[in-house]
RNA sequence: GGGCUCGUAGCUCAGCUGGCUAGAGCGCACGCCUGAUAAGCGUGAGGUCGGAAGUUCAAGCCUUCCCGGGCCCA
């Protein structure tokens, strides 16, 4: 026999790992199949049968937009919430998940009239609606693919959908309930209107974009009896013209000026000058503009002069005339001085230019003069006829220049300048936006609502929002500013693609909408869909029993063209897709990015308060974004952009899914194709750890050869101690949403306590003991134990490759075929990890000094292996000498995987290590003394010989 | 410009209510093993905790200001 053939006569001997389950996870072929076998099964309805009974836990699905393919923030998001009901599974809870889509909008209704072309302009709205619904079924379809490509389970057979009649009906029902709280209301407004698109938007629908704006200084002359009194005052020589003079970047609304605005409480003055050696104009502005308007008039020092300063207080009421709008337009009275104390000193001149029809403040001090709400601009954004000649049809964008020019030459600019600034625009059509007043629905903020204790929206919104936990807490500061500055909801679109609102409108201009008309509507649209609106009959949509209102008449009814904004269809879910279904509302949690805050989450908290005086959720969790490698947000044209369909494919769902886990996803998370390859790495050692441990209990059969955790051996010990605080932390972690604790304590666990300590010390008894013996046994217990554990563990967050794991587990804890219907592992009771926490610290610093102490030696090319080498210790330590003596200095060279270790007291710590005297078991690899004893086997040492002889 | 928020080694994260020479894993460098092998093990080098000032016996942790990100708004 050949030393060669010995070797490998031994090998045969050995008790080496054997498992079925790859080394190489090969994730993109076999995750498809994975989730094929999961549909065919109907795991989610099987997981939901399996919990049936169980304590619910309802996390919302907040809706995506049916539009584009996913990406990263898709993934977050969905992935995010998939280890939320996965982990709330297997702790025993029934975790409903159905997935929705947002359907209705501008974003898909621009896009289908964009594809139809001409073509739109003959048809009628139903027929483009049904465009628009088979544009949004097409892209829930292409998602739902997406998405269940990430391992999510839900109810993706039975989504919600916002253009469902049913959900339709939920939407109506709420809104009827807000008709009857008598929160809605219709009024003529000003709102951001899109030109391009034709329609009033939603804060949330506003892009802000730097732009150039003309930045214009306009005197308003005074009439004659104003003139006088300020020349009375002594701020205007008599012999010069007094103005007001205004400061304003929007030229265009000059034509629907009805007012100027001074605070009352601060001092203004009379700047009296010449203008281009002209005529003598004394303006009227605040003392604390004077300086910026002398250098903005490019008067010289000298050739001007300063009287005053009066109060504001003092100018009220007194009247001028318009620039060149001949005659008051509207049928209240104008061109007059007014007070507010919103009018600032940061810009202008102290003097602000109303236009009631053209800003929220103007709006808000005309109702207070009783001014009018002067809009003369139509849906288009063109002047209508009410504006002097040269303005009419014009467009409003345009029109700037042409305002200037025409105030220069009747000698009232002042001043005109570029200026950059930031300015609203439609998010759709890209164009900017105009302030202008329509008829709009709205839902008031700030009535007080009988039913609910008399509070209003804002005041519950604001109390109860410190009942509901917010995840991180700052999330509650956030939304309590933005509730505390929003406006009334204009929830009135004037577009095609939505649900009506289903108000009735006669000849004569009264409003049919009650509780009891939009209950109706609610019930013949969840039967017929809204198209219904459009086709139907007041009659039909009402039911023929309906009750009219006294006053109104079935012949002169006539349906409201308006539609709903999609925020308040989305913000009725908790009631459309929980109540309806017959679900406890307020659901668990809500969970989506922190922009909800203002989106979303707010506009689902003001209708089910409106509604049921209470919130929709009692936790919000909110999600940071993906910004690049250097931490800048991504985009497309930045060429920064991460597509999350090209991740997939190249690196496969658990991948993704382990990065969305790795992150914390509370702040930004930096995200690149190479940042997500890492992790790549950190998945083959977690599956070469779960390779590892099922390797070594093929042979292995719990129930019968299990050894009691008394009776382990000490690391054997050690490795149950240290599972449990795992199991401790990994279960802290996981309910307090703390993903990437989970993974950091897993993956460290594998990392360190697994691969480099335990499964690296354990080789020589798994291999060489033999194969039934209890040291083996005892080992085997351990990894068992872990494996299940950790398989079950990493089952919210590996759900691919868990499931393939606990597969391979040739015994499980738990009776059940997928891993997704199993329980978290608890803790064992019966073992302490404390006790022995300080004598393990003790040890492994022990042990990291003795493998320090052999790189010299394998440096110098003394030994290859730890095997070869033997330690000496001395200490001064008496506990570490009991401790080492207490575990068996044998176990200790064996946590070292040195053959021999040997330790006395000394005056210090010292450890050296040699070369060790002993000859090497041709079986196990030590250098022990035993080897070359046995005449019969010389080149082994007694535990191998004791094995072998047993075997032959 | 405003509100909220983040900034610890190349990367991802720990650092509790302020208290020893700031930690871990990965990556990197240099070795080892070849009976987990497109695996495994060891050792080592990496941080003025975004910057500055302040409070304190003591600050990554508290205060102020500044710089740079992000979300939301104007």
């Amino acid at each position: 026999m050949s030393d060669k053939d010995v070797k490998k006569g031994y090998k045969e001997t050995l008790t080496l790992p054997q498992t079925s389950f790859a080394m190489k996870a090969n994730l993109t072929q076999r995750e498809p199949q994975q989730r094929k076998a999961w549909e065919k099964e109907d795991i989610y309805n099987r997981i939901m049968a399996a919990r049936q009974g169980a304590p619910l836990y309802i996390l919302h699905d907040g809706p995506p937009y049916a539009n584009g393919d996913i990406h990263m923030g898709h993934v977050i998001n969905k992935v995010l919430k998939d280890f939320v009901v996965k982990y709330k599974t297997m702790t025993g809870f029934k975790t409903p998940y159905i997935p929705g889509w947002d359907c209705h909008g501008l974003p898909i209704e621009i896009k289908v009239m964009g594809e139809l072309g001409e073509r739109a302009k003959q048809m009628a709205k139903p027929e483009i609606r049904q465009e628009c619904q088979k544009y949004a079924s097409k892209y829930v379809k292409v998602q739902t693919k997406q998405f269940q490509s990430l391992g999510v389970f839900g109810d993706f057979g039975n989504p919600y959908l916002t253009l469902k009649p049913q959900y339709e009906q939920g939407i109506l029902e709420i809104f009827a309930e807000l008709v009857g709280n008598g929160l809605v209301y219709k009024q003529l407004k000003p709102i951001h209107w899109s030109v391009g698109c034709e329609t009033a938007l939603a804060d949330a629908e506003l892009e802000y974009k730097e732009v150039a704006s003309s930045s214009s200084y306009v005197n308003f002359p005074m009439d004659e009896a104003s003139a006088k009194k300020v020349q009375g005052m002594g701020i205007a020589p008599a012999d010069s013209r007094a103005c007001f003079m205004i400061w304003t970047t929007t030229p265009w609304t000059l034509a629907a000026n009805l007012a100027v605005a001074l605070h009352p409480a601060l001092d203004y003055v009379g700047l009296t000058y010449r203008k281009d050696g002209g005529a003598k104009f004394t303006s009227i502005v605040c003392a604390k503009r004077l300086e910026a308007v002398i250098k903005a008039a490019g008067l010289q020092e000298g050739r001007y002069s300063i009287s005053g300063p009066v109060k504001g207080s003092a100018l009220e009421k007194l009247r001028y005339i318009h620039p060149y709008v001949p005659s008051n337009p509207t049928d209240k009275d104008a061109y007059f001085a007014i007070n507010a104390d919103y009018v600032t000193t940061e810009d202008g001149t102290g003097i602000v230019h109303i236009a009631p029809g053209h800003g929220a403040e103007d709006y808000m001090a005309g109702m207070q003069y009783g001014l009018a709400v002067y809009s003369p601009v139509r849906d288009d954004g063109t002047y209508d006829e009410s504006v002097p000649e040269w303005l009419r049809g014009k467009s409003v964008l345009a029109v700037d220049k042409e305002v200037n020019a025409h105030l220069k030459k009747i000698g009232l600019l002042v001043h005109e300048e570029s200026i950059l600034h930031s300015y609203p625009h439609c998010w759709r059509s890209k164009t900017p936006v105009i302030f202008r007043a329509t008829e709009q629905w709205f839902i008031s903020v700030d009535k007080d609502v009988e039913k609910f204790g008399s509070k209003s929206l804002r005041n519950m919104a604001l109390e109860q929002i410190g009942q509901v936990a917010w995840v991180p807490a700052w999330g509650q500061k956030r939304i309590q500013g933005m509730l505390e500055s929003r406006p009334d909801w204009c929830i009135s679109r004037q577009r095609a693609w939505g649900l009506p609102i289903p108000a009735f409108i006669t000849g004569d201009g009264r409003t049919l909408l009650t509780r009891e008309s939009v209950a109706a509507a609610a019930k013949h649209i969840g039967k017929k869909g809204s198209n219904s609106w459009f086709t139907d009959s007041p009659k039909e949509i009402l039911g023929e029993n309906f009750s009219l209102p006294q006053g109104f008449d079935w012949d002169d009814l006539h349906k409201e063209e308006n539609i709903f904004d999609v925020w308040f269809e989305s913000g009725c879910s908790w009631h459309s897709v929980i109540r309806m279904a017959g679900l406890p509302v307020p659901v668990e949690l809500y969970l989506e990015g922190s922009d909800q805050h203002r989106g979303w989450f707010q506009l689902s908290l003001l209708p089910a308060l409106g509604a049921t005086g209470r919130p929709p959720f009692k936790t919000v969790l909110t999600h940071g974004f993906t910004v690049d490698e250097k931490g800048m947000k991504q985009s497309k044209s930045a060429g920064n952009y991460v597509s999350a369909l090209e991740e997939i494919e190249k690196y496969g769902a658990d991948i993704l899914r382990l990065w969305v886990a790795s992150v914390n996803y509370q702040e930004d998370m930096r995200c690149s194709d190479e940042l997500i390859g890492r992790l790549q790495e950190t998945y083959r050692k977690i599956r070469n750890t779960l390779r590892y441990l099922l390797s070594n209990i093929s042979d292995f059969v719990p129930a019968e050869m299990s050894v009691a955790y008394k009776d382990m051996r000490v690391i054997d010990q050690w490795a149950m101690e240290k599972l449990q605080e795992l199991i401790v932390q990994v279960h802290e972690a996981y309910e307090s949403f703390m993903f990437h604790r989970v993974y950091g304590l897993i993956y460290n666990f594998c990392t360190v306590e697994m691969s480099s300590i335990y499964m690296d010390v354990m080789k020589d008894r798994m291999y060489c003991d033999a194969a039934a013996s209890p040291s083996r046994r005892s080992g085997q217990t351990v990894m068992h134990n872990i494996l299940d554990a950790l398989v079950r563990m990493l089952a919210p967050v590996l759900a691919h490759t868990a499931e393939e794991a606990w597969a391979a587990i040739p015994y499980r804890s738990q009776p059940v075929d997928s891993v997704h219907l199993a329980t978290m592992p608890r803790p064992d009771a019966s073992i302490d990890p404390a006790v022995n926490q300080s004598m393990w610290g003790k040890i492994m610093a022990l042990r990291d000094e003795a493998l320090k102490a052999l790189e010299p030696l394998r440096r110098n090319q003394v030994i290859g292996s730890n095997q070869e080498a033997a330690v000496r210790i001395e200490t001064d330590d008496d506990e570490l000498l009991a401790i080492i003596n207490r575990m068996g200095i044998e176990n200790f060279a064996a946590l070292c995987i040195v053959s021999e270790v040997t330790i006395a007291k000394g005056p210090a710590l010292k450890v050296a290590a040699a070369k060790s005297a002993h000859a090497k078991c041709q079986r196990c690899w030590n250098y022990w003394p035993s080897v070359g004893q046995n005449k019969e086997f010389p080149d082994l040492c007694t535990r191998c010989i004791s094995v072998v002889a047993a075997c032959s």
